[in-house]
DNA sequence: CAACACTGTTAGACGACACTAATTTTGATA
DNA sequence: TATCAAAATTAGTGTCGTCTAACAGTGTTG
């Protein structure tokens, strides 16, 4: 049986890992706010369980069947975001932390009702890829806003990752998943983008530019 | 802030006490699968947080406040076993596992969102009556089936306590919440009943006429 | 290449929550 | 009322998940 607090490890390891292609202990202390000796001796102890590969000093790695877990963890979490959003009315950017919760939850039936009553969705509320029931997770192949040129005309498919804030900010501008957006100008000095779409006409920082994934019409 | 477990311990209590008046260190220990010593020194931490007044060789009581965080508890437990019968489609009988866990979410919006979803139900879906969000329980008035004699006329109100067997028996008779009962015969030698309903003639043992409660026409 | 900063590890402690074994209190009853 | 069984308590242990303090390894850089 994996516990509630080692389940959040493997969330934070493989979040790493798909992002830097690494992790070390240091920074999975950083992203869950725990001191480097705990993060260690979980390390250990989930490797003793055939999740984690540890070896001193080196990067971390998960084991197939760690991949598998953590994979599934994500997927209730990615589940019940879509099913608060789409039958809650909640918005993208309050489901987080409740997420964050019933993702714990032991009760499959629970989960499958929500895929069904979603029409098995392939995506969150906020574009992420929802994994399959065996853990498999689709690979996306979206670029970021800030790898685009003037010109380019493009749909938002993904922020990632998705702050609360980073979404309020999103809303107060009425932009939304499936927007198209025409980029009108790029600033060199701070590389902040002039877009517009539907109505708008905004200008976007970098660091908003860098976590909207979106794909070439 | 009160953990999980302190959570069920208070539960267990509100729920002896509700019941027989009294409650001992023993029974909550059987109700929750744990040995004596752990729920009394549980007891005396709880005493600590003003939840419970523990008393050595005393039978315990929940202060006011720990009848509250009780109450509120039980809000969310009955509040998700309606949300997943009514808004998911769930069986009466499957509901309480999952209750179980959602309750300890701590997310008053989530509970809010169901509550107003549902249209701020007064009693799950087992009859029981949820208490409001001050933590207040509206005591219900009714009484025993296996109280009533040949020749009542009753409404099944509740159903109490709910067993997941005892739930699929009724399922099995189509004996659900609201069913208009009529006492056939009443059987002096083990107490069990011949109803009425329906289309339906079925007989029904004193143990389970003890647990089905029903308000006279 | 030596020094230093950062990362990682070991050792020891602690609170929460569980246990077993041994002891004490209570209340029923012979 | 003396005894006894059940209930309650105390004492001591163990695991999980956290911490701090001290020490070790790694890699960059003057």
């Amino acid at each position: 049986m994996i516990s509630q607090t080692e389940e959040n490890y493997l969330k934070a390891l493989y979040s790493l890992i798909s992002h830097k292609g690494e992790a070390g202990v240091n920074e999975i202390g950083k992203l869950l706010s725990i001191k480097m000796p705990t993060v260690n001796s979980m390390m250990k102890r989930l490797a003793e369980k055939g999740l984690v590969i540890y070896e001193s000093y080196k990067p971390l790695k998960l084991t197939p069947e760690g991949m598998r877990q953590a994979a599934l963890i994500i997927r209730k979490h990615r589940l019940t975001e879509m099913y608060l959003v789409e039958k809650m009315g909640f918005g993208w950017e309050e489901v987080h932390n409740i997420a964050e919760q019933i993702e714990h939850i032991k009760a499959p039936e629970f989960f499958d009702k929500m895929d069904a009553l979603l029409g098995y969705p392939k995506v969150d509320p906020h574009g992420s890829p929802i994994p399959d029931p065996d853990g498999n997770i689709a690979a996306d192949h979206y670029i970021k806003l800030s790898e685009c040129q003037q010109g380019d005309v493009v749909t938002l498919m993904a922020v990632q990752p998705s702050s609360e804030e980073l979404l309020k900010f999103l809303n107060s501008r009425e932009l939304s998943l499936g927007a198209e957006l025409t980029i009108r100008a790029k600033e060199d000095f701070d590389q902040s983008m002039s877009v517009s779409y539907d109505n708008h006409n905004e200008m976007l920082s970098s660091q908003v530019c860098d976590k909207l994934l979106v794909s070439k019409l």
